[in-house]
DNA sequence: TGACAGATGCAACTGGGTTGCAATATAATT
DNA sequence: AATTATATTGCAACCCAGTTGCATCTGTCA
């Protein structure tokens, strides 16, 4: 079974219905290559035939988020971009300072997984750090042409 | 001198004016122990005598920016921070889950100065990496309280 | 003091995101 | 198939950070 037939059958175990917007927005971030802002959403539920308004794409990113199928990705343009959550492997994104397409890549070692620097940060600076964000920004493939 | 000086002296041989709105916000970046937002820095400078209008503190702190005086932070809540641009040492940010705030830490050793992994990704992804932000999310002390 | 160019204010606008409430559709039940 | 409960959706108005064009003002220097 694959993953878009996981999260529906998951979802309707759950109690909850199996709409024509929740299977549209679900199959558009399945197909996604990389995370998506509700804007694009909208547009590539359109394109498979679904049309919705945009406070319905708000709520199901909200419901998804919530329900833990679906990462936010904040990138740092005031748009918020969403994912399947990923499985199992810890990833981080490359950010593009021309078209601000963001790809996903996995680091070898990254301090946010290191407990001895965690630890380090936490008591020098009296902050409880329950998660990190490591973000590269450049130039993708496309924009250095 | 102290850096306020420094920057105001920077500027006016540069050929610019210093003019009280400029004065004033960067007497407040200046006095600021963290990253602020530009509706914060309207209020923080209507409080030391200088009212000015948003467009006024947008316009200088892209000003800012583009001499090298000022460094953005993106936390990822939409709101675009300011602080003065870093003298040497490389530093991130803690960013509170519950109210937004945001402190500066240093890290030992970061990914994003290590030569052989940003060599590594660029290779593998495809992408020209210029610059990199590692972010802290957790709870800051008083939301802890 | 006059004048130029840099700097500012105003007002209207953009766009992502939110909210309250009425209307609709899903899925279980009869 | 009709009924029903409620999960879900659409609409419209709204919020707020940030932007833009243009007229006005002001710091600086001659």
């Amino acid at each position: 079974m694959n993953r878009e037939n996981v999260i529906l059958t998951e979802l309707k175990g759950g109690g909850y219905r199996l709409t024509q917007a929740r299977k549209a927005i679900i199959q558009v971030l399945c197909e996604a290559r990389a995370p998506l802002g509700a804007p694009d959403i909208i547009v590539l539920m359109a394109s498979i035939g679904t049309s919705v308004n945009k406070t319905t794409v708000y709520r199901e990113l909200e419901f998804l988020k919530g329900q833990g199928l679906v990462a936010e990705v904040l990138v740092g343009d005031g748009l918020r971009r969403y994912e399947l959550m990923p499985e199992g492997h810890h990833h981080h994104h490359l950010v593009c300072n021309e078209c601000s397409a963001v790809e996903c890549v996995e680091v070898e070692s990254c301090v946010g997984e290191d407990v001895r620097q965690i630890d380090h940060i936490e008591k020098t600076s009296d902050f409880k750090v329950t998660d990190h964000s490591l973000k590269f920004f450049g130039l993708c493939a496309r924009c250095r042409l």
